[in-house]
RNA sequence: GGGUAGGUGGUCGAGUGGUUAAUGGCACCAGACUGUAAAUCUGGCCGCGAGAGCGUACGAUGGUUCGAAUCCAUCCCUGCCCA
């Protein structure tokens, strides 16, 4: 049978083993690595698909539960699925709804059949399941389904943990079964276990023999240190398959991506450079600015002088810092539009370095300038 | 000129004898943000001091009181009404 999502793998950098590749979907083609914009409720916040298209997001991410909620995933089909239904015609990616097993914490009850939420919207209860989800997914229509896994908060105790990872490895056994459009649509395993290395390699193992057409490291981005995060990265990425796409969940400052690439990952995502932006900060070669500050309020040049985004062409950090002062849509779109876009130009460096087999020292070169202390 | 309502920290505005350096909102100054309950949240915001604390402060001056932003007197200023 025709798998909707394969993966071509193109180069591996001899300084560090990144991988350079290609994500092959029924809606075109991903040059990976790749940083995917998040688009919760089927929107990139404050930015069109056209803006996108221009800050080069070759992918973007939705959500079950959000989409679930409002406007209903059955709407969304009514409206000929997600791509038409906000205008997108490049390749999309759906999150499950697991993350909001965590993040919505105080909110949710979790058994062996699903997840009852309490809508955060007007607190009516929800049942989320596997076969729920992928209903829902199957419905919104992405091209890359994610499995329904719980997403467990840092720290959680072995016992905990390891409950929780065969679950989910359950759990994406049952997605698998419910996933009706496997020819339209590639469903993602999610690989659990927390901060313990067994229970990350027994959760590789079991969803391996699934046979997914591309696999993600949940559970990591949720409050710990450096460290630990790296840790994780560098025994858990290994264990994924080659031949097929590797997507690291939830990662988005800089030195993250470098890090995760480093390791072997081919896709992550991430809210920050959206959200940072409505917040005030923009990523820039020289490090992050917060151009809400008092600091900028006279600075007449560029976000980053590197950097040839819309924003950065046209307008000064004067002239954004009064449009945040002043609460006005325009300054937080600019900074979204920046910020999106430093994190795919940093990823299109990325790719050209893997090809050149160079990615150790444009690391080194880009953490020096950012201020990054490795 | 007569009457009336008022003058509180950057600002608007609570407080009407003590636990009040003085509630709130806004403004301002920072910090956080990683599969989005987030254009949100947290902290600071009279001066000096690392701190304990000290010094100033509720239009002005004087007074009553153990104690006043709060009570009294006079003065200054502002809004509104009448002439």
């Amino acid at each position: 049978m025709k798998q909707a999502i394969t993966y071509e793998l193109i180069h591996e950098c001899k300084q560090t083993g990144a991988r350079r590749g290609i994500i092959h979907t029924p809606h075109g083609d991903i040059q990976t690595p790749v940083f995917m914009p998040v688009g919760t409720q089927a929107t990139v916040k404050s930015l069109s698909p056209e803006e996108l298209k221009d800050v080069n997001a070759q992918i973007i991410l939705a959500n079950t539960y959000h989409l679930f909620l409002r406007p209903g995933h059955k709407l969304v089909e009514k409206a000929g699925g997600l791509h038409k239904f906000m205008n997108w015609d490049r390749p999309i990616l759906t999150d499950s709804g697991g993350f909001q097993v965590f993040s919505l914490g105080q909110l949710r009850k979790i058994s062996e059949e699903g997840v009852e939420f309490q809508s955060h919207l007007d607190g009516s209860k929800k049942f989320l399941s596997p076969e729920k989800a992928i209903e829902v997914e199957n419905s919104l229509g992405a091209d890359i389904i994610m499995a329904f896994d719980e997403c467990c908060e840092y720290p959680s105790t072995y016992e905990y943990t390891k409950k929780s990872m065969e679950r989910t490895t359950r759990w994406a056994q049952r997605c698998k079964k419910a996933h009706k459009n496997v020819e339209n649509q590639g469903l993602f395993g999610i690989i659990q276990g927390g901060f313990y290395e067994d229970l990350r390699k027994k959760s590789a193992e079991d969803l391996i023999k699934l046979d997914f057409p591309g696999y993600a490291i949940g559970g990591i981005s949720v409050g710990e240190p450096k460290e630990k995060f790296l840790e994780i990265l560098d025994y858990t990425t290994p264990l994924m398959p080659k031949n097929k796409p590797r997507y690291l969940m939830g990662v988005g400052t800089p030195d993250y991506l470098i890090e995760a690439v480093i390791a072997g990952i081919d896709m992550c995502d991430c809210v920050l450079p959206t959200r940072v932006a409505r917040h005030g900060t923009a990523l820039t070669s020289k490090g992050k600015i917060v151009v809400r500050n008092a600091t900028y309020e006279e600075d007449f040049s560029a976000l980053d002088d590197e950097c040839d985004c819309y924003a950065c062409k046209n307008y000064t950090r004067a002239y954004i810092h009064h449009l945040i002062k002043a609460n006005e849509i325009l300054g937080i779109r600019l900074l979204s539009l920046h910020n999106i876009k430093f994190l795919t130009n940093l990823m299109d460096k990325v790719r050209i370095e893997i090809e050149n087999d160079n990615l150790g020292c444009f690391k080194n070169d880009f953490y020096h300038k950012y201020g990054y202390i490795d």
